[in-house]
DNA sequence: CTGAAAGCGCTTACAG
DNA sequence: CTGAAAGCGCTTACAG
């Protein structure tokens, strides 16, 4: 009971057992060789002084600290809470721990994260928003950590990407209006600047375009809610109104559905299509009965922890997992039936 | 360049800037005193090396090691995703780093959650998720580590609890509903068996009982949305069907007004008023615009933290913050004017 | 199978 | 202000 903070440490249980130091480590590393009578002893002292192996020690003289560190921006979304919450679960089963560290995506957020990560030696890092550049990548490989890029378009050095099919999603959405009769298709978009939002709208404008269809567009604000609700209201004052219109987020899709409904007196999907993407658990609700393309986000938290555990360390491979977004389909879009 | 995983360490800044390695550990050291030129040589050598203190080592070192774990169950629920992105946050500007482990609520992956966070000698462990017994709460002490129960019950010595004043929140929501002109009161309660939810439903029934007033109750499952749905089907299928209802959560008063509007073809609040809990975003959206009891989130996450940082540990005392969960008045319940 | 010893990367009195 | 040294709690060859 000699430590800074007073704790019970493997000294204490070597004398309580009257064993060695390195009898009392072996006991706790699964494969030691322990003889079973001594092992018994330690145990029992173990559990008399309620001890437990000090993993920041442990981490000190082994490679890996256990530590995982997860970075990300506005972790009370519904789509950002559930991966998080799967990342987590994934990890704890691989036997690692996440440690959470916030950003406001900004660079110099990000930058700050990543040190922090560093510093506490994490075994690597997830980022799930903002975007490291490659000095800073490099600044983590140098000091031995990992680095798993979600959603994040450009590659770096080192690390994995995971990425879905956000291209052919958006394409898809406009097959799908298209094929639910609808003559005005609309695309309702955030400035936040994210490739994989951009490339659904891409997707999106690209098939369009290529059907010789116009589109009608409006841009506003961060990928919420609130700016679904704007953005609707700014495309169903238009004279020429949307009777279909594709968001690249639920979130936005849900304030757009509710614009329709409760401001303009509009049903969806008679009046309206509406599509999604994410698949949060609002989705699924009576209120919006969203069509939607679901992010594995449970494929995602596999395949992260997967490659942290499987793919051998590699300083000038730039990895990408490529997974596919499903279509849940729901009631937001019209059936050439239900058509007008 | 020597240690196990080859990250840059404090010797090797040292040797780089021609100083000793206390010199170095000085010159992160808030306080302690460094001559200007050897502080500005070892500054420069550090950054060309990329070198970062090493918190596990300063954890060892020092009475604290900044890590502080947050045992939650079920992280992505839209009030449990608030709170933990809130205390994070409180956490990181207090220069603590948040580690999250997941639990299912049991009493094993409890225990389990909290051996762990002692492994990691993190300086607290905050619980948002099940209920440590004694022992174990002992057990933490034991190894340095404080205790914050949020939204528990049962005191635990040498910890602090935060509570609301839920009880008085659910007389409130019963006198809303007697106010409102609700004939047929109705509580919907969950099989979750957390005292937070239970004394809302006390103080819901207590009132009533002064009242004199009977109220129609169905309990069921989680506190989910679908749980919702699934108590307004059982309550809207009576003959005596309630004209207004109490739910201790957000996402069972959405199931309730979804099931109601979309299944039995009510309106809300004119033929049901609906009160809910928590005030998680959703309850603002369009489609609810719900009236609830607001959890100070924020307040929650700062009282957390400002215990941990000016409480003085005492193993004997069991302390007590009661916070005041704020009514949000919107329009899922009847106004005496619009009143039927 | 076991223990003494060295080492992981820090911090902190202790002298100077 | 500075450095040598001891110590934090582990693990891991190394002998035995």
């Amino acid at each position: 009971m000699a430590n800074a903070r007073g704790g019970v440490s493997a000294r204490d249980v070597a004398e309580a057992a009257g064993v060695s130091r390195a009898a009392v480590s072996r006991t706790f590393t699964p494969g030691a060789s322990v003889a079973p009578a001594t092992r018994a002893k330690v145990l029992a002292a173990a559990e008399a002084l309620g001890y437990h192996v000090n993993y920041l020690a442990r981490g000190l003289t082994r490679a890996e600290s256990g530590l995982v560190a997860l970075i990300v921006a506005e972790l009370a979304t519904p789509f950002r809470s559930q991966l998080v919450s799967a990342l987590t679960a994934r990890l704890q089963e691989a036997g690692k721990v996440a440690m959470i560290i916030n950003t406001d995506r900004s660079d110099a957020s990000v930058e700050r994260a990543l040190r922090q990560a560093i510093a506490y030696r994490t075994d690597a890092a997830v980022v799930l928003s903002g975007m490291p550049d490659q000095a800073l990548a490099d600044l983590c490989l140098r000091n031995g950590l990992r680095l798993v890029l979600i959603n994040r378009d450009e590659e770096r050095v080192g690390s994995v990407r995971i990425r879905l099919d956000d291209r052919d999603a958006g394409r898809r959405a406009f097959e799908m209006l298209r094929q639910a009769g609808c003559a005005r298709p609309a695309l309702a978009t955030s400035f936040a600047g994210t490739t994989s939002l951009a490339d659904r709208e891409q997707g999106f404008l690209a098939a369009a375009r290529d059907a010789g269809v116009p589109v009608l567009h409006e841009t506003l604000g961060a990928t919420s809610y609130e700016t679904g609700l704007e953005l609707a209201t700014r495309l169903l004052s238009r004279p020429d109104r949307p009777d279909g219109v594709f968001c690249p987020t639920d979130l936005m899709a849900c304030g757009v559905i509710d614009a329709a409904r409760h401001r303009f007196g509009l049903r969806v999907p008679e009046d309206l299509s509406v599509i999604g993407f994410d698949d949060i658990p609002q989705a699924g609700w009576d209120a919006y009965r969203l069509t939607t393309f679901a992010q594995p986000v449970d494929g995602i938290a596999a395949a992260s922890v997967d490659w942290l555990r499987t793919a051998p360390p590699d300083p000038f491979a730039a990895d990408l997992i490529r997974l596919s977004a499903r279509l849940v389909w729901r009631g937001s879009v019209r059936t050439p039936r239900t058509g007008a």
